[in-house]
DNA sequence: ACAGGCATGATACGGATGTACCAGGAGTCG
DNA sequence: CGACTCCTGGTACATCCGTATCATGCCTGT
């Protein structure tokens, strides 16, 4: 067992312990020996590994990162029309299952420590909001041209409103105020209501 | 000085240092030294006043919510017309100015508590939200009433929608994706957009 | 086959935290 | 006047944390 172990391989088995532990206990529970424990390796393991624990967590993050998009991805699926690709990428955010309730959970405790030690993340995680909200406004733009907003909306105003909202709607999930299908029939409530279908003669 | 400090105003004054700390460090970085050194006093009295940490913590949150609701208060002012009302409502929790950027980073870091320990915090925090909500839909169905407001329109959906909205542009600017005055646009792009019988004028 | 280095285990250390304990001062009421 | 109760201060204790240190094994290259 001792033969190669595969440095990234034994890196995202740690990283993933403190993901485990950070979605069920939170954050502030995945101490550097709960991690070594919970992945079944010896806290020195963890400590050769990352050799601090910031080092950890930046990886950790790095990682929860790439799974919220391969969700995304997967949700996306083949759909091309605007609509149904803005449609997948807010409802795939939405802690709706368990896995969105786990990534959107620890995503909350990365955020909360964050505002605790503001300059530890540098653009690590910064950066993908922006990215997100700029495809998002693309894709409500290629909407207008095809008719199915209209073509009056701010792309960009409303592409930052969804994606707060649905951040909002996330929060309001995990804090247990409604569940998430509740939090799906709002959002899907404003994408009719962004979606409507013109009326003949012009718009409203 | 020892002559009958008045229990209640020595609690307002050490619960308010907690706040204090938490604001500008972080709530983790609010230990009951800390706090008491923040305060003023010894160690011995943030004990005797609060016998655990969690009565410290839970008093302080209580006074917090009076703080926010005292902002919004103020922000309603006299206004009377539904729009005006809503309006203040919700640019009130945006944090703004310094005052909103206190309490909504405060409120952020208790938020992340209680992700942590779910139980702790039965429904001191939680029938807050559900009442504004309440009372930010009747706002909206009046607005209806006298015609602010498309009157199909779903007044409960809408007032979730903002009030997540909200929320999440609170969590953007405090993540530092944008400024208070980049999500005061936002959220007035929206209720420009929502309070529009169909005269489509020119904007600010 | 042997040496060197990567990988792993056990344990120690300094610091911080929440809470408990002991001791004393001040005002009040018998 | 004396005792009792409410406050206040100083400090000790047990625990947990992140990190560092020492020692040892196994694999590999030559």
């Amino acid at each position: 067992m001792t033969t190669k172990p595969d440095h990234e391989e034994r890196r995202r088995q740690i990283a993933e312990a403190l993901l485990r532990i950070a979605a069920t206990d939170g954050l502030k529970s995945a101490s550097m020996r709960a991690v070594a424990t919970e992945a079944g390796v010896s806290l020195r393991l963890v400590q050769y590994y990352f050799t601090t624990k910031e080092g950890l967590l930046l990886d950790a993050f790095a990682r929860l990162g790439t799974q919220l998009q391969a969700r995304m991805q997967r949700w996306i699926g083949d759909a091309r029309a605007p609509r149904e690709v803005v449609t997948a990428i807010l409802s795939s955010i939405l802690p709706t299952d368990e896995e969105s309730r786990r990534i959107t959970r620890t995503y909350t405790a990365y955020y909360a420590l964050v505002l605790d030690d503001p300059e530890v993340m540098g653009r690590t995680g910064a950066g993908q909001p922006d990215l997100l909200e700029g495809f998002l406004a693309r894709q409500l733009r290629a909407a207008q041209e095809s008719g199915g907003i209209d073509r009056e909306r701010d792309a960009g105003m409303t592409a930052a409103g969804l994606l707060a909202m649905v951040n909002g709607l996330g929060s309001s999930v995990l804090g247990g105020q409604r569940d998430g299908r509740a939090a799906l029939a709002v959002l899907t409530h404003h994408l009719d209501e962004l979606f409507r279908p013109s009326a003949p003669g012009g718009r409203l």
